[in-house]
DNA sequence: CGAACGCTTCGGCCTCCGCCGAACGGTCCG
DNA sequence: CGGACCGTTCGGCGGAGGCCGAAGCGTTCG
């Protein structure tokens, strides 16, 4: 059975969760070092060296040596179509089965980190506040910031002529709430600022964030979001 | 890391080597029951119910209960999709990987089962004879066999007249020539008079066959193929 | 009704593989 | 050159899961 195997050799370096996590975090283009790939997976540096070896082994990382550093990237775009298609099974398969609401759940659908970013409730409820006011407009390939966005975003502290080689402001599909929020240089530089004023702080060991009470204050003042009742 | 989980638990399902082979018998949108399932992916019938369960579970396969049979499909479309995306990815790593040619290997490209028709370079130089002739006809949604195809084939011995639900004839990416071959009710017929006429011969616990001298002679006389030399 | 058949569940075996601690090359820096 | 990192390899541990034999339901048919 050659097909069967071909195809369950390349599904199954995705069906390790440590290596699903590789590589849903470098699934936006970027190239990543292996210890910055090791923090996101929850693993060792030793441990990830070896996924990384097996999935560059198995074609869907390139890896390029630069000075101490191995940065790791998707081999190609249709590693990226890949997981994506892999993705709306997995968000498909929710809501039909059952599945126990824990605290821990609904901590990470309520606020999380999506690698650098903002995503969850909060994070939609951002990309949709700066979207109604027309400070950002989503297209299908990107996003743009306007005018009336670049003052606002930087009256909020943000430093956006910042040089990045990075996408600039690129909408990402969430998937708890199959909507988009703000990826990109952008979105990355409005988490760290939640993260500086303390309106937001990591929960350990997970991708959720707590939001503050600061937080809670702010997001309603500035960006005119309502969030829920601390649970 | 929830995202990555449920991206791991799906392609987990498919990176069974057995369970690979299940979806791949069905990726054709067919039903087949658990025991056809077994037999094709060389697992006994008990090991076969456990992985179905799982499939079912992780909404990959639905199942209908039918007398005394189940008989399992893909659960949606989205599955075949993931499936061919996957397969792309098998298919591409192939070439710039070292990989040494077993005589299995190059039987299975010369000539294998694609579940109940023929692929490889035997199944493509079928098509291919019988698309040059004017006999078939492949669109993109599917083929069809032409006048002179019809009494073509039924001169051959194909009883093209009998009623069957399946599709017709199909077309189906070979996945070692990356080119269209016969399947469906005309491509599972064919096989099937090969194999009534003795031109091919299947080979114990693999999809491969043995293209006989007496198969080597009509397939060049009938329909105009040169086959390799036996290795 | 009893036998044959399709399919599932149970129990135990065994292999595979993910994980980490420890130790080892490479590169950059003062 | 010595120290600080980045990343890898090695070895041993432990759990998860695939596999099959045996046995148990439910259906069909003679």
């Amino acid at each position: 059975m050659v097909l069967g195997s071909q195809t369950a050799e390349i599904a199954a370096l995705v069906g390790d969760p440590a290596r699903a996590n590789i590589l849903m975090a470098l699934s936006d283009g970027r190239a990543l070092t292996a210890t910055e790939l090791a923090y996101l997976a929850h693993i060792t540096p030793q441990t990830a060296s070896g996924h990384l070896a097996k999935l560059v082994d198995g074609r869907l990382l390139s890896v390029a040596k630069q000075g101490r550093h191995r940065y790791f990237r998707l081999a190609s775009p249709l590693v990226g179509r890949m997981l994506e298609s892999i993705n709306a099974m997995a968000a498909i398969e929710g809501p039909p089965r059952y599945r126990p609401r824990s605290p821990a759940d609904d901590a990470v659908r309520q606020a999380r980190y999506c690698y650098d970013h903002l995503a969850g409730r909060l994070g939609v409820a951002l990309a949709d506040a700066l979207v109604e006011k027309g400070h950002v407009e989503f297209g299908d390939d990107g996003g743009v910031v306007t005018p009336s966005g670049t003052e606002f975003l930087t009256a909020f502290g943000l430093d956006l002529a910042a040089k990045t080689r990075r996408a600039f402001c690129r909408p990402c599909i969430d998937w708890s709430e199959r909507r988009p929020h703000i990826a990109g240089a952008v979105g990355a530089g409005l988490a760290a600022r939640c993260f500086d004023l303390g309106w937001i702080a990591r929960i350990r060991d997970t991708r959720a964030v707590k939001i503050t009470a600061k937080g809670r204050a702010g997001f309603g003042e500035t960006f005119g979001i309502a969030l829920d009742a601390p649970g």
